[in-house]
DNA sequence: ACGCGCACTTAGAATTGCTATG
DNA sequence: CATAGCAATTCTAAGTGCGCGT
């Protein structure tokens, strides 16, 4: 390893003399657009200080972000230079390869037939669990049974009733599940063979406002025509949300606004700041008020009656199996919302009709009745896709879409399959790493960004980065679009070297804030792209994700730089758990171990969250009642201390029994003192971070189930009911031993 | 070879629902 | 029984990446 011998210099000599190279090293790539640089645009800092959701002090709060980024170990460094790949590793990798499961590319294969038996044999957990149920049951209903005659209360047999029928209904869903896992897999492309539903769901249309209820302009009430009243209602809803006193959403609101507006309307309603939405406002907060205040039977009737509308459309029918639908309820109007410094805050969001809905089913199923008096925009049956019905939003044009839950087929095989990828990325991350080590060095320009990017990607997890159109958007970006601005190099920064400052807004304009000691050829080179550019340029300028994620599929079939998000997410939760969490620990503490190393993978992805606005007040609160147990821990030793006294020498048996008591409510105080201490510090550490996006999209579920076995923790503490439906393919056949 | 749009995953906030507590 | 506090669920915006047409 050569590369500290030469300076920064002699490689630009090299490349400048290099004359077979390809490319101009130097050139900004002219096909690159010339991003944001060019007058109009303010710099950065500024829309972020100012776009920074929910009035978040961005500086502040990533430094507390930063502070934990360092205090929790991430990941191993894929770095460590020299020899971090040592040829033996590679091959042994490879070996591997050809016996794992996960070998074949294109199948995740459906194995497992084998296991039936073995969890018989075992009495592996998850049929023991079914065991404990079925007694459970039984034991709920002969209680229930006898309890008529004794003097419990009617009520409470009726929770017992209530309850042994969730348990039985449980069960009838865990038979009813769709195995799919254990069939073979359709050809490419095929998603379904037989698709039947019911449409979407429409949302009520509007209704007018009472007579009482007037909007003002310049002081006088003014009777709105009915389209033009029911956006108005939209922006008066919205009233108390900081959304309404920005520039941008005002104006885009109102010029919105008036376009449903008749043409005398629009002649009189001419300032958006004449107009009083007051009591519209207050209608509004009323209902909110009045709808919380239901009595009991009145929200069981709202809860019914929406039981209904799911039963009918909340499900299809895919191959045989009724499966959920995710999204059946087409979004009602209203106004736009983005995130961030969103060029279309305020817009109106445009009521969708039947005749904007395209329906997808299979041509011999019974096609959906569009609602009374419509048509659908198209019935298709296309069965290469795997959405139900979509149509076509009005503020950027995208499409939405229908599609089904996450815990039916279509979404789990998807998902089992994106953890194969990243699992053969294991097997040949090492190889990569090399190869991008090297290209560190490349002649060519593009080599030597594309490695920089992937250094930054593998190392940093950040996201692939694609191009957006300008002004469309909040501007955010990911590795690929990273500008100049967005990094600030030190040659020395807090006793390290080569650190490499990040301060940009990703994806729904959360800040990425982190400040990286990186390899000595990436710092280099940092220098080298950043050279004769402006703040606005970007950094990668021969570089885009296409080019990226072709060099990446040639690497490995189905590799693009998605995947190293998900490979090292499950890594480093895999590696972190096994350093952090110990058989002999209580359960309390394993999982607290759980949510650390769960907490370190979303560091590494930077899952960000606004502190709950209760957070503070919550915190005193568990504190308070720590110390009040403590008292009362101290109590109770007294009195064990006390009854140990009287009961000495005495052989009283009474007192005796006083003893135990005593020493049991000792042991008990100081097991809820250890529990809410844990949960403190559990919560503490969480302030700001959300372990629900990595749990749910990165992390491989088989490292969960498989640790739970070994740890003897039940998956219902780390997995909820959602979690483990969307899951079950992962819990069914995961054994103890599983690696990621 | 490339750019664009379609399809699908990933994301945090908002809303709703549940449970422990007094 | 109300209520707070938190967890679960819903909502929909905002990403990624493929494949197709030029």
């Amino acid at each position: 390893m050569t590369e500290n011998s030469r300076s920064a210099k002699a490689m630009e000599k090299e490349l400048n003399d290099n004359p077979c190279s390809s490319e101009d090293a130097f050139a900004v790539n002219p096909k690159k657009k010339k991003s944001r640089a060019k007058g109009k645009v303010k710099p950065q800092h500024e829309g972020k200080e100012k776009t920074h959701r929910k009035m978040k002090t961005p500086k502040e709060e990533c430094m507390d972000f930063e502070e934990i980024r360092s205090q929790v170990i991430v990941k191993e460094e894929p770095d460590k230079d020299p020899d971090f790949v040592t040829e033996g590793k590679k091959r042994k990798r490879k070996a591997d390869k050809t016996d794992g499961p996960s070998s074949t590319p294109e199948a995740p294969l459906p194995k497992k037939k084998k296991k039936k038996v073995a969890e018989e044999g075992q009495g592996n957990s998850a049929t023991e669990k079914k065991k404990n149920k079925d007694k459970k049951e039984k034991v709920i209903k002969e209680e229930g049974e006898c309890s008529v005659s004794t003097k419990k209360k009617k009520t409470k047999e009726e929770i017992q009733a209530a309850r042994a029928l969730k348990i039985k209904k449980k069960e009838e869903e865990e038979k009813q599940r769709w195995r799919w896992w254990e069939e073979e897999k359709y050809e490419h492309g095929i998603k379904w063979k037989f698709l039947e539903h019911k449409g979407p769901y429409f949302p009520p249309d509007y209704q007018p406002l009472p007579d009482d209820v007037k909007f003002y302009y310049n002081g006088k009430a003014v009777k709105l025509s009915l389209p033009a009243e029911e956006v108005a209602l939209f922006f008066a809803q919205m009233l108390d949300h900081e959304y309404t006193t920005k520039e941008v959403f005002r104006n885009n609101f109102f010029r919105d606004w008036r376009k449903e507006m008749t043409l005398e309307e629009r002649q009189l309603i001419m300032d958006l700041n004449k107009c009083d939405f007051g009591e519209l406002h207050t209608m509004h907060k009323e209902k909110v008020e009045t709808r919380k205040n239901m009595s009991k039977e009145e929200k069981l009737v709202n809860k019914e009656v929406n039981q209904k509308i799911v039963e009918e459309y909340g499900f299809c029918v895919l191959d045989h199996h009724r499966e959920r639908i995710g999204n059946f309820k087409i979004e009602p109007p209203g106004l736009f919302r983005g995130r961030g410094d969103h060029p279309k805050q305020g817009m109106l969001k445009k009521k969708i009709r039947p005749e904007d809905v395209i329906i997808n089913c299979s041509k011999d199923s019974r096609i959906p009745e569009p609602p009374a008096g419509h048509r659908w925009k198209e019935v298709r049956h296309d069965n290469t896709v795997t959405w139900l019905a979509s149509w076509t939003e009005n503020v950027q044009g995208s499409c939405k879409y229908v599609m089904l839950n996450a815990n039916s087929k279509l979404k789990g095989e998807k998902d089992w399959e994106k953890y194969e990828v990243a699992r053969r990325l294991k097997s040949c991350v090492d190889a990569i790493r090399t190869q991008y080590q090297e290209d560190l060095k490349s002649k060519q320009m593009g080599t030597r960004q594309r490695a920089v990017a992937l250094y930054f990607i593998d190392k940093l997890a950040l996201r692939a980065g694609n191009e957006k159109e300008e002004g469309e958007t909040a501007d955010t970006v990911g590795c690929c679009s990273l500008r100049v601005e967005h990094i600030t190099l030190h040659d020395t920064l807090d006793g390290q070297k080569c650190v490499v400052e990040f301060d940009f807004l990703g994806k729904d304009c959360i800040r990425y804030y982190n400040k990286v000691p990186v390899a000595k050829r990436v710092f280099k080179n940092l220098k080298l792209f950043m050279e004769n550019k402006q703040g606005g340029d970007d950094l990668f300028d021969r570089l885009n994700t296409q080019v990226l994620n072709k060099h990446l599929s040639s690497l490995m079939s189905g590799l693009t730089a998605k995947v190293f998000r998900t490979y090292n997410a499950s890594i480093t939760l895999q590696q972190q758990l096994k350093e952090l969490s110990h058989m002999k620990d209580n359960a309390v503490e394993k999982l607290l171990s759980y949510n650390r190393a769960n907490r370190a993978v979303a560091i590494l992805c930077n899952h960000q969250r606004a502190p709950p606005k209760t957070f503070d007040q919550s915190m005193a609160n568990l504190q308070a009642k720590i110390d009040s147990r403590k008292e009362q821990l101290d109590l109770a030793k007294k009195e064990l201390k006390q009854a140990k006294k009287e009961a000495k020498g005495n052989s009283d048996n009474k007192l005796l029994i006083v003893v135990e008591k005593k020493k049991k409510a000792v042991q008990r105080c100081e097991e809820q003192l250890l529990k809410m201490e844990v949960q403190a510090t559990d919560r503490e550490e969480n302030k700001q971070i959300a372990l629900g996006t990595s749990k749910l999209n990165y992390l491989d579920p088989r490292i969960t189930v498989a640790w739970c076995k070994n740890m003897e923790v039940t998956l219902d503490k780390i997995y909820n009911k959602t979690l483990r439906d969307k899951f079950a393919w992962a819990v069914d056949m995961t054994e103890q031993d599983f690696v990621f």
